[in-house]
Parts: C-alpha cells; structure tokens; sequence
DNA sequence: ATAAAGTAAGTGTGCACTCACTTGCCACAA
DNA sequence: TTGTGGCAAGTGAGTGCACACTTACTTTAT
C-alpha cells in the first residue's frame, strides 16, 4: 500500500518506518536526486531510473511526487528545533545542573552531528521553505514558536546564575544558531567536504563563549 | 534587440543599464515572482501577465527565461563580496587607519544595508546555489576566493597591532559573515519584515567584539 | 487461487519558446 | 505640415516536448 503522509510525518526517522527495499531505495535516490538537483528539476522518472525500479512502482508506494518530499522532510523536521529544546529541558530534569559551557557544548555537538547526517534533507529543507511560504509559516509557527519560549526559561536561568550576559534570549538564540549554520552551510554548497565535528564544536563554543559569557572574577 | 547575458552580467547594477520600461517591469516582475515561489515554479506566462505586457516581448527582450535570471542575479553577485572586499582595501589606502571596532561597523552596516536593499534578489540567489552546482561552483572560485585572500590581509594587520584574537583570519570571516547572516536570513523568509539596520548593526558589532576582540589594559 | 507488487506503454497538461503578423515610431521628401 | 517607407517593438495563437500521473497487464508470494 502507498505509504499515508501523515503516517511518514510522525515517524521519529525513515529507518523506523517499516519500509521495503524497494521503498528504501525510492526514497534513497529521491534524497539523492532532490539535494543535487532541487525537487522541481527532478523528474519522477529519474527517480525511478536512479532507484532501479520502474516508475509505476514509485506511484504504487506514493501517491505524489510531494508525497515522496513530506516523507523525507517530516521525520527531519520533527527533529531540528525540538530535539534540541528536549534537551535544554533535560537540563532542568537533571538534578545536577552544568554549567553554561558544559551545556553548550553538549548541545552545540549534538546539533552539528545532526546536520552532518542530515546534511541532504537539510539542503533540500532551506530549499523548500525559501520557495514554499506556506511550509514556511507552518514551520515558523508550529516549530519554532513553541521551541522558543522553552530556550527563554533555559536562558533566563544561567543570565540569574550572572553565567552570560543579560541580553534577550531570542538575540542569544540567534547568536548560537547562527554560528553553528556558519559551519553546516558551506557543506551544503560543497557536499563531498565532511564537517570535522569536534574541531568545529570546540570552535563554536570557544567563540560563543568569548561572545556572550561572564568571566566568573 | 534582446539584451546580451554579458552584457548584464557586467553591469554595476540594473539601474545602469540602458533599460526600457517594459524591459524593466518584466524584471520587476520577475524578480517577484521568483523570489516568492521560486525560478522554476514561475512561468514566463506568469512573468508576461504581472509584467503587462504579451509573451512574445518577454522573448524580444531576453533570449530565454534563464536569461533573465542572470539578468537580475549578475549584478547582485558582483556586489555581494568583492564590495566589502573594496572596503577593506580603501582602509590600506587611507593614511588615517581605523581602530577595528570602528572598521568593523563601517563593513557591517554596509552589507546588511545591501541585504535589505536587495533582499529579494538574495533569496533567489540562495535557492539557486542550492540546487545549482555549476553556479555554486563559480561563485566559490571567482568571488570567495579573489575576496578571502584580501581580507585574510587585512585581519592580520589587525592581529598584529593586537586589536583581535590570533585565530585563522578565515575563521573570523566566518563568524562576522555568519552573524550577520542570523539578522538577514529570518527577513528573508518572513519577507513583510523589515530589518533595522542600526540596531541590527549594534548588536551585531557589540557580540563580534565580545568574541573576537581583545581588550586593551 | 488470490491478492499484492511490479511493469511500461500510454495520456493529458503545462510550459518554454517561435512565428507570422500588426502597431507605433521617425527620418525625410514634397 | 503632412504623407510615406522602413524598421524595431509588440502581439498572441501555435508547437512540440517533458513531465506527473494512470491503466491494463504480468509476475511474485503465500
């Protein structure tokens, strides 16, 4: 049976979906094909070329070729921002609360590792939101507004502690986030170069760090 | 005639080429479209209608819709680095050498100028890179790399006089580019936002200076 | 035996681009 | 000033092709 969007959309990732080769591999050229060459310069007959299977088997395992696009991107997108505010709220759960450089760090490793293996869908992603305003309102409202009043608290704690400095936690959102692109973006320009993941989160936090931390006298 | 693709390409801006109106509203009207749905789902009858005028003058203006796209990207990628590039140099040619703060905000407030101004022309140029490697590859070689070696220059000039950390100059071109990327990229996909500059430029010098600055005693 | 999985030749539509034609512009002669 | 020839600018119906999707059929698995 061709696989329900929705279904594919609330999967935690593809691997966890119950998928057969072939579907695997649909999937898996898509991913390929979508990141090279965009969704729209991409036909569903290269996709099945690419597959190895012929095109009336891509349209008995999906209804559309948006379809093949939301099972791709679902799963990623579940996992971009809220894994990341999960985390932040670890934090709390944990009794023994670390501090700011140690939590960054964590973080920022986790993240980075993120967009390494998910380096195609997130190519693909940016791809879709700056030419889809409504997948790109549907992702500012659903996902990012509910990670962000959950980072505030985060980052309301540790500027009490006097750990960083008292700027808008939005601002210091940004900063983070935006360090951690300057890493990951040029990869997706260049795909064959690998991110050095633990020379880049040293990096990262080291000038973060410099950035928006307070030097305990 | 139809305009020549070098010829635009070389142009300093849109606005000094010889333009008609109508060539100029079937760029208008370009540039919209593909900036709110992408190149590849707009199609030159689309352009033709918001333009106002019949498909056959789009083609008696641009040989084909590709065409246009170098049209309105050419002169936007000329400006993109190797203006800030320039600006490093007038500060060599000039006897009276700014202290790196005050550098540093002349550059930013540049460029996040000339992001807003050509906002729209950025966005497609991303979703291009993005699905385009030839284009990708180009910009990587003529532009990044003319304008890395000048700026690495400059940034150790700044190491030695001791005004900034002793990191690899491309490392701190990264941070400063993708700082202020973080204030440019929300805009771009919200677009009825607008950017302010001062401000933005503030905060931007103020966290850059923090994580790359060192203090004098 | 039957149902699902797989196939590949269709089918219709939308699109980039063309072409045969009309309109508007202007130099210049009467 | 006005008529006229020539040429660029503009038009929109037309053309062919590529692509998303379907359908009628065959293979495989149990």
């Amino acid at each position: 049976m061709a696989i329900n969007n929705v279904e594919a959309l609330f999967a935690e990732s593809l691997n966890e979906l119950e998928l057969t080769k072939k579907q695997k591999s649909v999937l898996r050229a898509s991913l390929t094909l979508f990141s090279e060459q965009g969704f729209d310069r991409t036909s569903t007959s290269d996709i099945a070329r690419v597959a190895g299977v012929s095109e009336g088997t891509v349209y008995k395992q999906f209804k559309t070729k948006e379809g093949i696009l939301k099972a791709l991107l679902g799963p990623f997108i579940q996992q971009v921002l809220p894994k990341a505010a999960g985390e932040f709220l670890d934090t709390f759960a944990n009794t023994n609360v670390p501090d700011f450089e140690t939590f960054l760090r964590r973080i920022v490793a986790d993240r980075l590792t993120f967009f390494e293996t998910n380096k195609l869908q997130l190519k693909i992603f940016i791809q879709e939101i700056l030419s889809n305003s409504d997948m790109a309102a549907t992702f500012i409202n659903k996902t990012v507004g509910g990670a962000i009043t959950r980072i505030t608290a985060v980052m309301k704690f540790y500027q009490q502690k006097n750990e960083i400095v008292d700027w808008d936690p939005v601002r210091i959102v940004r900063y983070i986030m935006s360090t951690m692109l300057g890493y990951a973006l040029p990869n997706l320009i260049q795909p064959d170069k690998k991110l050095n993941i633990e020379q880049s989160t040293d990096e990262v936090v080291e000038f973060i760090m410099r950035g928006i931390g307070i030097k305990k006298s």
